[in-house]
RNA sequence: GCCCGGGUGGUGGAAUGGUAGACACUAGGGACUUAAAAUCCCUUGGCUGUAAGGCCGUGCGGGUUCGAGCCCCGCCCCGGGCACCA
């Protein structure tokens, strides 16, 4: 039932058919429903404390259409929303107040539901999920322990910013100009127990099957940059130094071997202490403990000048024998390649500067083809000063030279990344707490032989206070494991998270083979497999819940899999997948790991998650700058929907532009796409409420509204499947305008106009669709077709051109000769002033479009 | 510095190498109205002309082409990403 409101009420319309949708289930995804499966997929929201942002709906507007338009087409369409609930905010929340995270979770996700619904999107929420559930979150943790055992977990020292008067670790974005964000206390760089994820294990992989996704190619290049192959060859070079091996580095040039005038190890590198001279010993330390004070940031931004310090000793270059100083300079970095370069000043910037500034030898081997570029020459040309690899070309000698080190044992061609293993735990209480026990060696071996299936090959152990502690997993069965009622939310204050001092759930009794636990202060429960053991305090960062939810979506409410094989099979995974380009890199890079993962693991069957992406531009203040707080130039949704509605709201969102784009808000611009809605309401509801008398079921409508009907279906589809709303939206602009001026119109015609309105407008779309006798919903009609005769006409309009500058136009019959065409043109009175008294050369006829004459 | 993306009226934007400025906003004029709102009609890139029309015009300078906003070369500006990765 419509509202039957006589005007466009929106206040009453948008609300009606919401509830219509909730309780008919308009909108569920049914596993065995008929037609091929479509699966359209939004970047799910972080439920902020701020509600949503107007940049939320462009993209789901986007998605919400194409879910409409397929619906209609015929589509089984999953379209699913849900929850990324973990994160920081929460928990700095939760320190201010006391309260618990997930309670003011619960509250955010509330608010976030209840704007969403008031956008009229037609998700299935029987399939919401929230990472922060335990039934959710249990298999973000069953996929952690198939990382694990498979050998993709691991822990390490790794630095992270340290604020000592919190007693806090902190998040990259917590500091600020080298202070805490909370308080301004000073942080610093301290090194950590932290669990890693080998992500550079599959980093081939990641790079080589970009190529069967259709993203944005900046995305794809973003990633490619991201993860950083390149090709080379590691180096051995003999050491004075007695004991002390060879000196390893990488390069990505060993045709240049032969200018190799100095090494440089980055100052964390282990054969620093043993390479340096007793002379220099205090120099060089002095230069570690300057470089260990830098940051990364420091280190790399302010190394404007580089800096360094000789050790005194030498290398030998393998391939001619020459010594070679060795230094120390924080602009060779140890987490790269083996953290040690050979310094080719003639050929490599850096080295130049560097040479430079030190007076280090610079030897020229390669010959640009012409000569006249200055020193350091980076590109092509043929080897000199290189002995008996004279002359080669560079390409060719690097081939050369790695066969002959190769072939002396002293070198191999190899390959390195950029990308980095992935630091994967938070010292925070809101997240997934990591389901690992740690236990002493004798335990762990006991566990291992009984559940031998989920032990990585070679145990991940740390040692701390002279012990070394084992990593134990729990067993899946008993997951999830779910965070403990803490006290405060305030850190241990020694770099543990808050849940440090939950003592009764952290010091435990474990059952090794079923993960019963009970508090070490307890008696320790009778049978051989309870062990004594220390919970892991790190609970997982953000990304870990969105690396896997699109297939949650599948089967949400899943007991006993993270999804089944056959919901994995009939939904697969999105096809199209549309949200921010700030999540190029990490979220997209990350998920696609994990997929790799379980792809490998047989859990599912693509080895690509999202075959499809979309980014959906940002929308900027109404000053043109990015929307804040603190510029007070947000726009709030709510305010629109009270104000204009929800379908006004969503029609103005795509007509502001191409969805892609960056697009400054105009609040001006809503009057006109609310004003087209209501001419829409107007054409088909007279003053009264009841059909507009103009409509009739066998009106006599011109041939020319028929024509744009079809072509405005046409355009129309075309432009949602290829997401370009801005445009499909003027044509239905420029087809309402056209109503407008007919005298009488068929209800059939109506109709059809609405189906197309509907995905952008779908309340007014809906209630209008039933005023005029459609049967709600309106996806259930199947999508309008067109005609292709209805859009060819036999009149076409020939544009005339004489040398390429346009002087007329005329309707002419279609599928006319060019000599035919040609007389038109040469007797067109605005044609031929331009054409007397000159001669014709060179006649181009594009048929039923346009006739250039060239004349002189 | 390197890698991308983009510069079109007063504004947001449209345009498979084929009429630049669709659609909309703003502004101005008119109709309806006692009046206003709403609605409808007209004008709205610049210069020039009584008019018909003409000339110019898509950041700047070149080029290819019968024809360039679109392709190529060289610049300028704006936005994004990366940044000592050997």
């Amino acid at each position: 039932m419509a509202t039957n409101c006589k005007e466009y009420e929106f206040q009453r319309i948008e609300p009606h058919w919401q509830s219509f949708w909730e309780e008919n289930k308009t909108f569920r995804a049914a596993d065995g429903s008929p037609g091929p499966k479509y699966y359209v997929l939004d970047m799910f929201p972080y439920p902020s404390g701020a509600g949503l942002h107007i940049g939320h709906p462009e993209g789901y507007t986007a998605t919400d259409i194409v879910a409409r338009y397929r619906r209609a087409a015929g589509c089984r369409v999953l379209h699913p929303i849900g929850w990324d609930a973990f994160g920081l905010p929460a928990e700095q929340h939760a320190i201010k107040t006391g309260t618990p995270p997930a309670e003011n979770t619960q509250k955010n996700i509330a608010n976030f539901r209840r704007q969403i619904k008031a956008l009229g999107f037609s998700y299935d929420w029987d399939r919401e999920v929230d990472t922060t559930d335990p039934e959710y979150f249990r298999w973000t943790q069953w996929i952690f322990l198939q990382l694990f055992r498979r050998g993709l977990a691991y822990v390490d020292k790794r630095p992270v910013w340290w604020c000592p008067q919190l007693g806090a670790v902190l998040a990259n974005e917590e500091v600020v100009d080298g202070r805490s964000e909370i308080g301004g206390h000073p942080v610093e760089r301290r090194n950590l127990r932290q669990w890693v994820l080998r992500i550079t294990a599959y980093a081939d992989r990641l790079l080589a099957d970009l190529k069967d996704v259709d993203w944005p190619d900046s995305t794809k290049r973003m990633q490619q940059a991201w993860i950083g192959r390149s090709e080379g060859a590691e180096v051995l070079f003999g050491l004075e130094a007695p004991g002390a091996g060879p000196l390893r580095i990488f390069t990505t040039r060993p045709d240049t071997l032969f200018g190799c005038t100095y090494m440089v190890l980055a100052p964390e590198h282990p054969l620093v202490a043993a390479l340096t001279n007793p002379a220099q010993a205090a120099a060089v330390a002095a230069y570690q403990a300057q470089a260990a004070a830098k940051s990364d940031l420091e280190r790399t931004d302010l190394a404007k000048d580089k800096s360094g310090v000789f050790t005194g000793s030498f290398a030998v270059n393998p391939v001619n024998g020459a010594r070679v100083p060795i230094w120390v300079a924080d602009y060779v970095l140890m987490g790269y390649g083996t953290g040690a370069i050979m310094a080719v000043p003639a050929h490599d910037e850096r080295d130049f500067e560097f040479a430079k500034r030190y007076d280090l030898a610079i030897v020229p081997v390669i010959e640009p083809p012409e000569p006249g570029p200055a020193l350091p020459y980076i590109g092509p040309g043929r080897m000199v000063n290189s002995g008996a690899y004279d002359g080669l070309e560079w390409a060719e000698g690097k081939r050369r030279i790695t066969a002959e080190l190769e072939s002396r044992g002293v070198g191999k061609q190899a390959v390195n990344y950029k990308l980095r293993d992935w630091l994967f735990s938070r010292q925070r209480y809101w997240g997934e707490p990591i389901p690992i026990v740690w236990v002493d060696e004798a335990d762990y071996r006991r566990a291992a032989a009984l559940r031998p299936e989920d032990f990585p090959a070679q145990p991940v152990t740390f040692r701390q206070d002279g012990i070394d502690r084992y990593a134990l997993p729990i067993p899946a069965s008993a997951l999830p494991l779910s965070l403990p009622q803490v006290a405060s939310y305030i850190p241990s204050g020694d770099g543990e998270s808050p849940l440090a001092n939950a003592t009764p759930w952290l010091e435990i009794w474990l059952n090794v083979s079923t993960g019963e636990a009970a508090p070490a202060s307890g008696p320790r429960p009778s049978g051989p497999a309870w062990v004594r053991g220390r919970r892991e305090t790190n609970t997982m960062p953000q990304w870990a819940g969105s690396c896997w939810y699109y297939l949650r979506f599948t089967d949400p409410r899943n007991p006993a899999a993270l999804a089944s094989e056959a919901a994995l099979k009939a939904w697969g995974t999105p096809d199209l997948y549309v949200g921010g380009a700030e999540h190029a890199v990490l979220h997209l890079l990350y998920a696609r790991f994990w997929h790799k993962v379980l792809f490998d693991l047989g859990a599912v069957p693509q080895a690509e998650p999202f075959p499809k992406l979309f980014h959906q531009g940002i929308i900027l203040g109404e000053d043109g700058a990015k929307m804040s707080k603190t510029r007070g130039n947000v726009v709030n949704p709510d305010t629109i929907i009270a104000s204009h509605g929800a379908d006004t709201l969503r029609l103005y969102l795509m007509f502001l532009g191409p969805l892609e784009d960056m697009k400054p808000w105009n609040p001006r611009g809503i009057e006109g796409v609310h004003r087209f809605l209501q001419k829409i309401w107007r054409e088909c509801i007279g003053p009264e409420g009841a059909v507009n008398a103009k409509v009739s079921e066998d009106a006599e409508e011109s041939a020319a509204l028929t024509k744009l009907l079809h072509e405005t279906i046409r355009k129309v589809g075309a432009d949602i499947e290829a997401l370009r709303f801005n445009t499909a939206i003027s044509q239905m602009m420029i087809f309402s305008n056209a109503l407008q001026k007919e005298p009488r119109t068929r209800r059939q015609t109506l109709l059809a106009f609405l189906q197309l309105l509907a995905p952008f407008a779908p309340h007014v779309a809906e209630e209008l669709w039933e005023r005029l006798g459609g049967a709600a919903p309106v996806q259930a009609a199947p999508w309008p077709k067109f005609d292709p005769a209805r859009i060819a006409s036999s009149d076409k309009k020939l544009v005339f051109q004489v040398n390429g500058k346009h002087r007329g136009d005329q309707l002419v019959q279609a599928g006319l000769s060019q000599e035919q065409a040609l007389a038109i043109a040469q007797s067109n009175p605005k044609v031929a002033p331009h054409l007397s008294g000159k001669t014709l050369r060179k006649v181009i006829y594009v048929p039923d479009k346009i006739i250039n004459l060239v004349v002189n």
